[in-house]
DNA sequence: AGCTAACGTTAACAAAAGATAAGAAAATGG
DNA sequence: CCATTTTCTTATCTTTTGTTAACGTTAGCT
């Protein structure tokens, strides 16, 4: 049920089988539909995912707009961080975009265990660190590059995302509006 | 000495003295002139820095441009954290603004301590997820406002910072060029 | 003090993005 | 399978930003 959790873990950290079923003690496998809200704007996210299968999004309300925030895929830790390490009310919502099958956890659960397993610390340090970075790249990218470059680097790292989800989400995702990335498609693919 | 950096490590978590002496024994406080490199693009970061006292900046090279990625004050830590946590080449380089007081230890020091002093790891812990949220809190602003409104909620937020840094610098950060930051300041000045 | 380099502003033009609307194509849901 | 949304594209117009260059000011250096 969860081998899948497990071999993400191990990645960072590789738990005993005592530490791993004290893990399991606080993991539920749960699927969802399509386009179901798993956190929504406003609420205090109480809850964190990873994803067995399928694909979600993490978006901000500007003025009634959607603004996509990250496409969360298969193998990745999913919450409304923001809301979960702060404990205040979310400015993120988050939904699937397809039928997902999900390993969910309670967060202050999560939290409570890292008492009884001390290395647990070790990992959320690792997973933490590597969002962080990220989290910094992406930052560079937004002041480094044109959208036209940030579309063209995504289609060369992860041109399967391109194809799962909506272009409007992408759009907004990079920064523009779906018009402006119509045109900069147009510009890309005209060119050749 | 180092009592205005466990002031710093207090808000996360509170040190016993033995433990405070730990760490201590990694510490050295250092001055460094203005426009001082603390951190050379394409050099592994091997120092983690804690302001007392000046600014500094982070910077990427964009086709042989300085385009500024953060700006680091008093009570900050300070490093290349993507090169100090991938141990690859930095794409950050980083530059005092001002004289600095600086504490300074060695991230693999550092690091070796989490061995010995396991809360440690509690403390890197709270201050990564706190990074992280601010990162995504930036990335937020990027996708979400415009450069004008980034510009006051800067001017709001952190009004002594506009004192303290270049507006060239302010504006590659923004992620605009200098030309518009003094036209969107232009436009909202002169509007009053 | 005087020289030089760095900095901020402004102007003129080009390029790109936002706003709005209209229409075609595709997906969705009974 | 049809009707209804949703999504994507395209066009027009406006606004904003980028680019380049010129100019005055300031700051730093010797």
């Amino acid at each position: 049920m969860f081998q899948q959790f497990f071999q993400f873990t191990d990645r960072y950290l590789r738990f005993s089988e005592k530490e791993k079923s004290a893990l399991e003690d606080i993991l539920i496998f749960r699927e969802v539909p399509k386009k179901y809200p798993l956190l929504k704007i406003g609420e205090i996210a109480r809850e964190v995912y990873f994803i067995n299968k399928g694909c979600a999004r993490m978006f901000y309300d500007k003025d009634g707009e959607e603004i996509t925030g990250f496409f969360f895929l298969e193998n990745m830790m999913l919450s409304g961080f923001e809301s979960v390490l702060t404990r205040q009310p979310s400015q993120q919502g988050i939904e699937t975009l397809e039928p997902c099958e999900l390993v969910v956890f309670s967060f202050s659960a999560f939290e409570e265990l890292h008492e009884k397993i001390p290395r647990l610390n070790i990992f959320t340090r690792k997973l933490l660190a590597e969002r962080f970075v990220f989290a910094q790249k992406v930052v560079a990218s937004l002041i480094l590059d044109s959208p036209e470059e940030r579309y063209l680097n995504l289609f060369q790292r992860q041109p399967k995302l391109l194809n799962r989800v909506p272009q409007h989400m992408l759009a907004t995702y990079l920064g523009i509006t779906p018009v402006s990335l119509s045109r900069i498609r147009k510009r890309i693919f005209d060119g050749k």
